[in-house]
DNA sequence: CGGGTTTGACCTGCGC
DNA sequence: GCGCAGGTCAAACCCG
């Protein structure tokens, strides 16, 4: 299910025209989708899986509704240079992304879990010894998650919202940790972890979980320049291309590098995926090198994002 | 003092 | 059933 050809990213000509018209997703025409609004649950999966180009080419698709497993997508297809162009905005980048999701599917099945253990174990010490509550049958799912493989030297990239870290873990191969955020949001459930490809260290590998149910904080950090960016963008102008960037990495999945996914390598379901896509090629290094100037969006958006390649 | 990070322990899922 | 690895908790700690 892996070598089916994906699309990728045509527009590499005009770096700021990023189509964001991805791979067919079934029948469907593709709709233009920010990835704030997909992280902020504003879509379905399916809607998802286009925005994010994604192609279900890899997994076993099934309806989030009826409790099926959902569909599991391969690495994004990206469009690389030299096609259609559409007058999205996007941003000069000299840092690297793609993306990948993976199904999840509806919730927390641990975290009630251990709010239940939590209450229960109110008698100190006893806490701990939580009680496996757990209801059988339903078996444990998970949110859809999405990933993004940014070149950057911070391991944590700014996105607009806020996290909590509430764990830290030793990959296994990998002589880095793997880092697990919370966002801070009340009643937001999205997680994402971050990791670098040991690999490629200058990889960074993000991976959220969930949708956003709020807005991005309008108060952020003082030099969160990327919460300002992506507040900003949050209505996006149609003149200016009918959607906006809300996100630092929707930028950077914009800004991706052409045949990030392989026809052949991507395939594997999952976030296995990810790992198989390579940065290396010649095509890729030479498109970070396109954008020295990348000028206003410098001034907005964390260094990190714009990062030039040595 | 409140909020975020660190870190060891614990839980869960999965493969063998 | 066992062991491993991933994921999460929560106390302790840090910092503004």
């Amino acid at each position: 299910m892996s070598n089916e050809p994906r699309d990728l990213y045509n527009n590499y000509d005009d770096p700021f025209q990023v189509n964001y018209q991805y791979g067919n997703f079934g029948s469907e025409p593709s709709p233009y989708l920010s990835f704030t609004d997909c992280l902020r649950g504003s879509t379905d999966y399916n809607s998802l899986a286009r925005a994010f180009g994604i192609s279900p080419s890899s997994s076993e698709v099934v309806s989030p509704v009826d409790g099926n497993p959902r569909p599991v997508f391969d690495a994004g297809e990206i469009r690389g240079p030299g096609s259609e162009s559409n007058n999205n905005p996007a941003t000069p980048n000299s840092s690297i992304s793609s993306s990948s999701t993976e199904a999840g599917a509806e919730e927390d099945s641990s975290k009630s879990k251990r709010e239940v253990q939590a209450k229960d174990g109110e008698g100190g010490e006893s806490s701990k010894k939580l009680n496996k509550l757990k209801k059988k049958g339903e078996k444990r799912e998970r949110e859809p998650r999405f990933a993004f493989m940014t070149k950057s030297e911070v391991d944590h990239l700014e996105d607009g919202y806020r996290w909590r870290k509430y764990g830290q873990k030793a990959v296994k191969h990998s002589p880095y940790p793997r880092s697990y955020y919370r966002c801070t949001t009340q009643k937001c459930t999205v997680k994402k972890r971050v990791e670098r490809s040991f690999q490629d260290p200058s990889i960074v590998i993000t991976t959220y979980e969930g949708q956003h149910n709020h807005p991005i904080p309008a108060t952020l950090r003082g030099n969160s320049a990327a919460g300002m960016f992506a507040s900003s963008m949050l209505n996006p102008n149609p003149a200016t291309g009918g959607m906006g960037a809300s996100f630092p990495h929707e930028l950077l999945l914009q800004m991706r590098t052409p045949s990030v996914s392989h026809p052949g390598s991507g395939g594997a379901g999952g976030d296995s995926s990810l790992y198989q896509q390579t940065l290396n090629s010649p095509q890729q290094q030479q498109y970070q090198q396109q954008f020295p100037d990348y000028g206003l969006l410098q001034d907005m958006v964390p260094s990190i994002y714009f990062k030039k390649e040595p």
